[in-house]
DNA sequence: TTTTAACTTTAGCAATCGCTCAAAATCAAC
DNA sequence: GTTGATTTTGAGCGATTGCTAAAGTTAAAA
C-alpha cells in the first residue's frame, strides 16, 4: 500500500561517506550531497534526518568497512601480523590514488569536531574505542599464536599500532613520498616484533 | 598626517590562531573571528584581504611558535634529544587542557583542505615541508653531537619523528587517556635512540 | 478502478555566510 | 582649531547554507 524507495540506502550511504571523507563534514554541502548521491532534499531528510545523520550513518558504514577490510586480509594470511601488513600496505600504497583521503575518516571526524558535546564528536570517539578494542581482540590472537611476545599486553600493542598507522597516513598525505611508504611500514612491523 | 591603526598585528593573529586552530578553517565564521579579535569587518579586510588571508597568516605565525618553543626547550637542555622530549611532553602533557586542540594545527590543515589546487592546501605543504628541513638540522646536530647513530639519516629520523609526534597526538586527542602520554613518549624516544 | 499510504520532487524559506562601502571617528601636521 | 589622510564602524548586500512543506508520483490494497 505504497510507494517504494527508489535508492539503495547501503550505496548511497557508500556515495555520500567517500564525499565526506574527501572533503570533511562543514565543507561538504546539502548540494554537494544531492549531486554525488542522486537525491533530492526532500528523500535525503526523510531517510536521513539531517546532513548530521546522514554523516553518522557514513562514518559508521566507514568503520564497518574498515573492519571487513581487515577481515579479508586475515582470511588470506597466515598470521595475524601479515595480515595487519597487507591492510595497511593496501590502505597506504594501493589504494592510495582511489581513496578520497590518505588520512582515516576517523581520524579527520575526531579531528574536525571540536566541541567536546557534540554529537559527532561523541560518535567519532565511541567508534574509535570500538575500533581500538577489535584491535586488541586481533593482537590477542597474536600473542596467543606466538606471533608477538607478551612483554606487552594486547591493548598496549593496539595503541602502538594505531599511533604508527595513524601518524603514518597524515605523513603520507602529503605528495611526493610515496616510494618511502614501503620501507616505513616495514620498519612499523619491525618495532612492533621488537618490542 | 594620518590615524593610527589601533589594533597589534601580532597578538590579533595569534586570537584567530587559536580560533583557528581549534575550529577548523570551514567552522569559523567571520562572526566568530570578530568577536574572538575585536575588531569589525572592514578592519579585517582592509588589514587581511580576506578570512584565507587571515587564516594564511595565522598558520605562518603558528608554525613560527611551534620553531620557537622548540628552540626555547634546546636551549634549557644539553642534548638535542632532551630538548625535543622537553617539547613533545610540554605539548601532550603539560599544555594539553590549555591548547586550543591536541592536534597539530599544520596537520589539521592538511587535512582539512581537500583540493589540491587550493591555496591553503599548498600553503600547509609549504609549512610542512620547511619544518621537515628544521627537525632534520636538529637531527643533524644530534647526529654529529654523538647522541644519534648514524644508521639512518637525519631525515630519516626527521620523517621518524614526525610520523610518532603527529600518531602520538592524534591518539591523545581523545579524553581519559592521559596516564599512557608519559610511558608513550618514554617509548617513543627509546625507539629513536635504537634505530 | 478507486483509494490510500508512502515516496519523490520542487520551489523556496529563514538563517547565516563572506564580504563591501559610505559614513563616522580618529589623529598627525599645520 | 582646522585640515586632511587614514582607520574604524556597522548596516547590509548577494550568495549560499541546511532544511521544509506542499504538490506530484507511484504502487499496493480494497
Amino acid at each position: 500500500m505504497a510507494n517504494k524507495i527508489k535508492f539503495e540506502r547501503e550505496s548511497v550511504v557508500r556515495l555520500a561517506s567517500q564525499l565526506f571523507w574527501q572533503k570533511g563534514f562543514h565543507a561538504t554541502s546539502t548540494r554537494d550531497l544531492q549531486e554525488a548521491i542522486n537525491m533530492r532534499p526532500g528523500s535525503i531528510y526523510s531517510a536521513f534526518g539531517s546532513k548530521e545523520g546522514l554523516y553518522s550513518e557514513s562514518l559508521k558504514d566507514y568503520t564497518l568497512q574498515m573492519k571487513a577490510q581487515i577481515e579479508g586480509f586475515l582470511s588470506n594470511t597466515d598470521t595475524v601480523l601479515e595480515g595487519l601488513r597487507a591492510f595497511v600496505e593496501n590502505v597506504i600504497i594501493e589504494t592510495k590514488d582511489c581513496s578520497p583521503s590518505a588520512i582515516c575518516m576517523l581520524v579527520k571526524a575526531n579531528s574536525e569536531f571540536a566541541e567536546k558535546d557534540a554529537n559527532l564528536y561523541e560518535l567519532s570517539l565511541n567508534l574509535a574505542a570500538q575500533f581500538e578494542a577489535y584491535l586488541t581482540q586481533l593482537f590477542e590472537q597474536a600473542i596467543n599464536n606466538g606471533e608477538l611476545n607478551s612483554t606487552m599486553t594486547a591493548l598496549e600493542y593496539a595503541r602502538f599500532f594505531q599511533v604508527q598507522f595513524t601518524g603514518l597516513r597524515g605523513y603520507f598525505n602529503r605528495p611526493g613520498v610515496t616510494q618511502l611508504a614501503q620501507p616505513m611500514i616495514e620498519q612499523m612491523f619491525l618495532l612492533i616484533k621488537k618490542l
